[in-house]
DNA sequence: AACTAATACAACCGCCGGCTC
DNA sequence: CGAGCCGGCGGTTGTATTAGT
């Protein structure tokens, strides 16, 4: 069934935005909150359709984004949630304070996907190139493997890596079972018994997205001592890949990546 | 200096899932 | 209960900038 567009799209401007819509769109949303952004633009006094000031807004305009170069840190960060994660950039981003969805897709395709090739790394599968992908993939399933980030990403080791500069991601331990998540799919090697905790929101009582996010709704920790599966981290707890029957709780020891550490800086979005 | 290729990134498009009526 | 609306997501495109020749 044909949808309606979101806008008019005769009357609405495209492309790049100018200073003065810039300033209408923070005016307005300094004044009034986000709210409606279907009606946004028009209450704005901007030509553009809700979708499209709600992306300017998001990754761009938004006072709390860090901008400027990725560091290190967040380089390493980033690879580790994609090969627990996928293209899940919304998720990623919810890991890294300051940037956004759109920004770290655009670095991931530009910088990074090339720096796991230079490492022999395939960016998609994180496994050494060389490797055939087909047997790595579902022969090796029903193996159990104790393996850590650091040698998913064995490359790193003599260039920058081994430090864990993700604040203990490196010292990460995951065990495979045999759950057929994305994640373990794209790493076989990876035992993704993972859980999902507050990342940096929930013990803030801030909500940036209303809808699920496992990651924010939990971050990944180790499980080995506790009672709830990954699928029930990812917020897929009737999932035939549901394992336990727990609903996923607060685990006070949480500290995947670091996060807790305070090797980065996980404060709140500050997002409403 | 001029041209071309490569890169970076902002923005758009189409789809999906949750919510509402 | 189902259709439609809406916000959000991921993939892709367009364009400005930079690097290379």
């Amino acid at each position: 069934m044909g949808r309606s567009p979101c806008c008019e799209k005769a009357h609405t401007n495209k492309g790049a935005w100018t200073k003065e819509e810039d300033d209408r769109l923070i005016a307005y949303i300094r004044a009034h909150g986000e709210g409606c952004w279907r009606s946004l633009p028009k209450a704005a006094g901007l030509l553009r359709c809700g979708k499209s000031c709600r992306l300017r807004w998001i990754n761009y305009l938004r006072p709390d984004l860090k901008r400027g170069n990725f560091t290190e840190e967040e380089d390493e960060l980033i690879i580790k949630l994609h090969s627990l994660l996928g293209n899940k950039w919304s998720l990623i981003a919810g890991r890294l304070p300051g940037r956004t969805d759109n920004e770290i897709k655009n670095y991931w395709n530009t910088h990074i996907r090339r720096k796991l090739l230079s490492r022999g790394i395939d960016p998609t599968t994180h496994r050494p190139i060389n490797e055939p992908a087909a047997a790595a993939g579902a022969s090796s399933q029903d193996s159990i493997k104790t393996i850590s980030f650091s040698a998913a990403n064995s490359k790193e080791e003599d260039d920058d890596d081994d430090k864990n500069t993700t604040a203990g991601a490196g010292s990460l331990i995951i065990t495979k079972e045999d759950h057929n998540s994305p994640a373990a799919e794209r790493c076989p090697d990876l035992n993704l018994e993972l859980r999902i905790s507050p990342p940096y929101g929930q013990q803030q009582d801030h909500h940036h997205h209303h809808h699920q996010d496992p990651l924010k709704t939990g971050g990944i920790r180790d499980t080995s001592s506790s009672s709830s599966c990954f699928a029930c981290s990812l917020g897929i707890q009737n999932s035939q890949d549901c394992s336990c029957s727990s609903g996923g709780s607060s685990n006070p020891g949480y500290d995947f990546l670091g996060l807790k550490t305070g090797v980065l800086d996980y404060r709140s979005l500050e997002m409403k």
